[in-house]
RNA sequence: GCUGCUGUAGCUCAGAGGUAGAGCACUCCCUUGGUAAGGGAGAGGUCGAGAGUUCGAUUCUCUCCAGCAGCACCA
């Protein structure tokens, strides 16, 4: 009988008959690991117990104590359980497909009525039912025939798609959880008892398309989440809380940053504290790009559709655009409908991108080799009709403004603008904050324009920018503009969260659609490379992220209301007024709080609205012309002289740059 | 846009086929209080919009609008 010899990770080696399983090797090492088994790596990949192993390997056991399997399997075993827990309690649901997914897994189920947070819970107490049950997972290899008849004869059609879209060189896998049967690649654990009963939780219900695909059937996805113990779970759920105490929306309203409406869906009315964030912040990009070669510029928002049609953006992004359409017969003639002349209607579309207006300042005039690099700023409003559904506080919104900017360059600047473009943004996320960025490096599509070495030269060009400035970088094949390569930014949050900010995009099309150009050293003509960029991205978007990685406690310089005077009796009034009279003067954000309330009062008033200091003042501040200082989320106070703290204050106050 | 859910006072939410309630916020009064809510009184709502059923609709039905979760979208 042939054997195989398996090499175990102390270096030890055994000979075994081919064809063993894994589980059967955890048993002949020792009973116990028999039992504590999960799954198995086979020359690194994972393996379920009872696959076949045919030719020598580096085998190693994995048990619950091994975190990245363990939870895999969990995570997926439950996914299966969970289906069959529903098709206990519906059996007319169809099961489609249920992946493990970051935190847990979800199941796509196709059924009439919608599952209900009460079925929910029924689901789970099933569930639970079937992790007691300790039932066995078994597993097959099928003839595809085999399982589209079955799946045919069990009235599942989704499954019967799914086996029709394998490659039919592929071995269709089975798998049992108890009577009940999935098609699964696997691997799984030996038996549903094996999933920790304590540690997983369903969390909600949600529409999905089958395939993800908009055109074809809308199924409910259950979401779980599963951990290898309770404390896990809790901790998750904990995680889970505390994103919902940060979220901007809620943070927004209370801290009276702005609020939105339904008569201007996914825009902003933006409250003098917001307001000042949103100056600050921008007073700040201005400065940058000021400092950083930037020219700064502002185009129309409302422009004729002919601009639009000769940008590519008429056919591409029509249904993105906000379109106006105006009868110009009102013009200086009547407000009388009836009277008007309708042909004199023009179409105008708001803009949703800066780009080709910046290309039309790019134009005026004859531009020189000289000029280059030129790079024009705006910050730019849009206006995208976005999706309702996409709408999301003023994170995803329909009008907003880009910290944007256009860098026009001949092909041989393209890198060092780029490297260039990635010191500054660097520069700007550490000083807001955010120290640690990823970048993504998008190449070239499959639908795209331009020649295969143009492509070549520019991705190349992107790649030593990259490696000048010492960076790392995540390669995503396919993932570029189908005019051009582009690095995507992406920054991490004080919870673990990663947002897509900055943009780096080479774009050789627009300038050639709308016919820019510059006269070249030779006296030639030639045609501009064009960079699109942004840090921040939107002005709405970015201070979204910074008041949920805040909490709402802005850096001091940012903060919309930087220190309170609070009165502790009324006899300091005065006093709280030349206090914060003292402090205006040095350019601090300074209120007084003179109401007749308790200093209790006003403490947790202004420490909900997240003001960074409270300053007390009662008739022993004014006494010694001093103030009482008490920090955002500090317990303890501390007496300042008046003209120290200033000091100290408007340093603090100081915008990182100018620091 | 799609699926599900939601829409009642500024905010958070309760309620019911017979035109509405709480807490906080707000106004006034008492209180001058030393670091996260002092006490009392008062005012405040076309119950998201429109249509239908009904003697009567904020409540039931339909349509629309907006929000929330997810999906799709984010050249």
């Amino acid at each position: 009988m042939a054997q195989v010899s398996l090499t175990f990770p102390d270096g030890n080696q055994r000979a075994y008959p081919a064809g063993v399983t894994p589980g059967e090797v955890a048993a002949d090492i020792s009973k116990s690991l028999g039992k504590k088994a999960i799954s198995a790596q086979v020359d690194g990949q994972h393996w379920d117990l009872q696959w076949p192993i045919e030719h020598d390997a580096a085998i190693a056991i994995n048990t619950m104590s091994d975190r990245a399997p363990a939870l895999e399997l969990v995570r997926h075993d439950l996914a299966h359980i969970m289906a069959r827990a529903v098709q206990e309690l519906w059996p007319d649901v169809r099961v489609t497909i249920g992946p493990v997914i970051e935190h847990g897994w979800y199941y796509d189920f196709d059924r009439q009525e919608p599952f209900t947070p009460e079925d929910l819970g029924a689901i789970e107490k099933k569930m639970r039912e079937i992790i007691a049950a300790r039932d066995p997972v078994t597993t097959e290899v099928w003839e595809r025939d085999r399982a589209i008849a079955h799946y045919t004869a069990n009235n599942e059609p989704y499954k019967v798609e799914l086996v029709e879209a394998i490659p039919g060189d592929e071995p269709l896998r089975m798998y049992w959880h108890g009577h009940w049967q999935d098609l699964c690649r696997g691997p799984h654990l030996q038996h549903t008892g094996q999933v920790p009963a304590d540690a997983f939780k369903l969390m909600s219900v949600a529409g999905a398309y089958w395939r993800g695909d908009s055109s074809r059937a809308m199924l409910q996805r259950i979401y779980g989440v599963a951990f290898l113990n309770r404390a896990e779970l809790k901790a998750h759920l904990h995680m889970l809380e505390e994103a919902a105490k940060r979220d901007h929306r809620k943070l927004g309203r209370e801290m009276e940053l702005f609020h939105m409406q339904e008569e201007a869906p996914g825009q902003v009315f933006w409250h003098p504290n917001g307001w000042t964030i949103y100056t600050a912040l921008q007073d700040y990009m201005r400065r940058k790009q000021r400092a950083g070669g930037y020219n700064e510029i502002n185009t129309p928002q409302v422009v004729d559709r002919k601009l639009w049609e000769a940008s590519g953006h008429w056919d591409k992004y029509q249904h993105h655009m906000f379109i106006v359409e105006v009868d110009e017969s009102r013009d200086g003639e009547t407000d009388d409908a009836a009277v008007r002349d309708k042909t004199r209607t023009r179409i105008n579309a708001l803009k949703p991108m800066n780009c080709p207006c910046h290309v039309q300042v790019f134009n005026q005039g004859l531009k020189s080799y000289r000029d280059l690099p030129l790079r024009l700023a705006e910050f730019g409003s849009c206006a995208r009709f976005e999706p309702s559904g996409a709408l999301h506080g003023i994170m995803r919104v329909r009008g907003f403004t880009q910290d944007d900017a256009h860098i026009f360059c001949s092909e041989d600047q393209i890198q060092s603008e780029c490297a260039r473009f990635i010191d500054f943004l660097a520069d700007v996320y550490r000083e807001l904050g955010f120290p640690d960025f990823e970048i993504r490096f998008a190449t070239r599509p499959e639908q795209r324009v331009g020649s295969d070495e143009s492509w070549d030269y520019v991705e190349g060009a992107l790649e030593n920018a990259i490696k000048a400035v010492g960076r790392d970088y995540t390669l995503e094949p396919g993932d570029g503009a189908f005019y051009g390569p582009k690095l995507d930014f992406y920054l991490t949050d004080a919870i673990g969260r990663v947002w897509q900010c900055g943009t780096f995009q080479v774009d050789p099309n627009l300038p050639e659609r709308l016919d820019a150009s510059y006269i070249g050293q030779d006296g030639d003509k030639h045609r501009p490379y064009m960079l699109h960029r942004a840090v921040l991205g939107s002005f709405e978007r970015f201070i979204g992220i910074l008041i949920e990685n805040w909490e709402g406690k802005l850096p001091f310089w940012m903060a919309p209301r930087q220190v309170v005077v609070a009165s502790i009796v009324s006899d300091a009034d005065d006093y709280c007024r030349e206090v914060a009279a003292a402090l205006q003067a040095r350019g601090i954000r300074a209120e007084t709080d003179l109401r007749n309330e308790k200093i209790n009062y006003k403490v947790r008033e202004h420490s909900v609205g997240k003001v960074p200091v409270i300053l007390a003042c009662g008739a022993r501040e004014v006494e010694d012309r001093t103030v009482t200082v008490r920090r955002l989320g500090e317990k303890q106070t501390q007496n300042r002289a008046l003209d120290d703290l200033a000091n100290d204050l408007a340093r603090e106050a100081t915008p990182p740059d100018l620091a």
